[in-house]
DNA sequence: GTCTATAGCCAGATAGAC
DNA sequence: GTCTATCTGGCTATAGAC
């Protein structure tokens, strides 16, 4: 069968502009008005297209939970060591969030109301606790390589350095007293310090 | 002069059910009668003490940001070793924060919107700059004892590591496959965890 | 497919009795 | 101070012309 996953270029130009406003505002915040405006065209056609908000918003959310997870899996499952995948895991999350600061809170605020739809989505991903990286750092707690720590808490470690500066950006920006063009300046130097940083606290010195 | 600080009964009604339903649904979701309904009282009451649902919601707002960052603040320049900083920071912040679970990410979230205010309501603490933090790090760098690092990018990190989960929770939860008492297990350990894990980090083991 | 106009509902806010 | 009833506006959604 021929499946017709194409978008006309309508259906495009009000799921460009539904993105940017649901991620923007959440779906309480969001206005349907405001993206028929960002869209350029009439309220009716949102719903002649997607029938509801809620449908339209749907979308988009899922769309976002299938950008963000299997992007991260993928390096976590990946065919390199333990060491690369902690690099590049920064590398490629952090530009990827750079590109996409919405995300983040976007997802957390939702996810809270909507923990049956989450499931649903993610659940086609392989979940994390199956993923090879759980049996690498496993693996080198055993050598006497790294030291004793739940495999899951060093996975929690990880994603809350990378991920949280983003949804936080507007506070510490204000408790630091920088400007966002310091605090992109900080968020491009993380790629190198985290991966240090994480490798350091994990390591134990050959004596 | 007699500040009248003093709250009567309804208003400690109104303003307990209001943290509630805000903390919860955040500006644009929360609702006037549902606040009124969790207060055991009428819509209209709402408006005779505090007039809009704006005027409501910043006295929340800016409660919430005098209860986090004070404490904070606080441990950060108190009058003790940087080491002692560490623990007490995650000890006395996870503990604060499993009672205020849905804290973060209301304030992450409103933080977008009202920059202005968030800046005018913390700009009487302290600045983190300022903070007697600031001047330890550099210090325990002067003198070797820990790694080179910006002490901005080691306090994102610190609030990093203790924040974001209580923000990520339900998705966290579902990626990881754990239950809400997993979940608090692990917040538990953290404490433990945590101070260990970054101290480790930034540690320059003695030759 | 795309528009204008409007139905229908719901939320914040107010009037006014008690 | 506290309530019921109501106003007013805004938002989702639909009807219907083109």
């Amino acid at each position: 069968m021929t499946t017709q996953n194409e978008y006309t270029e309508t259906e495009v130009k009000i799921l460009r502009a539904a993105r940017k406003v649901f991620l923007d505002k959440g779906y309480s915040g969001a206005r349907m008005q405001e993206i028929a405006d960002q869209a350029n065209i009439n309220k009716a056609l949102l719903h002649y297209y997607f029938r509801s908000k809620e449908q339209l918003f749907q979308g988009i959310f899922a769309e976002a939970l299938n950008t963000m997870f299997p992007m991260l899996i993928d390096i976590l499952n990946a065919d390199i060591s333990f060491y690369e995948k902690i690099y590049k895991v920064f590398n490629v999350h952090i530009d990827f969030l750079k590109e996409n600061r919405d995300m983040p809170l976007f997802l957390m605020q939702e996810a809270k109301n909507r923990k049956q739809f989450l499931f649903d989505t993610i659940e086609r991903y392989n979940p994390i606790e199956n993923s090879s990286i759980i049996a690498q750092i496993q693996e080198l707690i055993q050598t006497g390589e790294i030291r004793e720590i739940d495999p899951r808490q060093l996975l929690m470690n990880i994603i809350s350095l990378s991920i949280f500066p983003f949804a936080a950006e507007p506070v510490l920006e204000t408790i630091m007293h920088i400007d966002q063009q310091e605090f992109d300046d900080m968020l491009e130097q993380r790629k190198k310090i985290l991966p240090e940083f994480v490798i350091n606290a994990i390591k134990i010195p050959e004596s």
